[in-house]
DNA sequence: CTGATCCATCGACGAATGTCAATACGGGTG
DNA sequence: CACCCGTATTGACATTCGTCGATGGATCAG
């Protein structure tokens, strides 16, 4: 594994935080990060994401979410799932409510396939 | 506008590098950076970027691209020019190639536009 | 000018996506 | 138990997307 790059896009995404920048990615690491990348490829689903965050740790209901998109409650649902799906939110079942959380790991994880290997080598 | 998130999501993107975690992020705010994510949400477009921010300052041309993806050229062609679109790559005309160059500070935004303020705020 | 090379655009096609209304599931409440 | 409420799933639909082959435009070699 060369490493040549002066670039990101980490190498070994999922192994976590990623030394990045490891030359050319593998296919197989390209495909684990568009699909991260594909779940915030949509305007509600970056608001979604924002939505929750702003919640912190109590986390966000469903109930709460459909009214500052504008958008019916599958639909709300539908995108929750592929934020799900992506890893970067969580669901916790409370009741009869549905709590969803960010996990900022994954974010700084995404960041972190995006910047360079801060130069230190 | 309240400041209560604890998260990234820059509130206003394209003003560049963005304090981040501004509480929730505007509907254009979001069009905006969901027009980026998309940009990166497909696998062949992944390894665009990587592939040719490992030729670093020299640029790469198309030709170079299209057989390590094993797409055709028409392909690479218009994968290349949602990236363009995007702002996180650069297209210069030389002589007979066309030669793409990646937008470090646009993948350091982005990046930006992920992680915590830096927990100072 | 003729031909070859690099690249972008066009037209087409199957597949995936975002959205909704309708419905089903599961947990509280009466 | 029956009923309401919050959420997920299903089915449908128009739109967008990823891909290719064919074509066109521009540049270099003869």
């Amino acid at each position: 594994m060369t490493v040549t790059a002066t670039l990101p896009l980490v190498d070994d995404f999922a192994a976590c935080c990623a030394p990045v920048t490891g030359g050319v990615i593998q296919a197989a690491t390209a495909e684990r990060l568009a699909h991260v990348f594909k779940a915030l490829g949509d305007p509600s689903r970056v608001r979604l994401v924002s939505l929750i965050a702003a919640q912190g740790d109590e986390g966000a209901c469903v109930c709460d979410l459909t009214a500052p998109l504008e958008l019916s409650q599958p639909t709300v649902s539908h995108h929750l799932k592929q934020l799900l799906a992506a890893g970067l939110v969580t669901r916790e079942q409370r009741g009869k409510w549905a709590y969803y959380r960010v996990v900022d790991t994954a974010l700084n994880a995404l960041a972190g396939a995006l910047t360079s290997p801060a130069a230190g080598g």
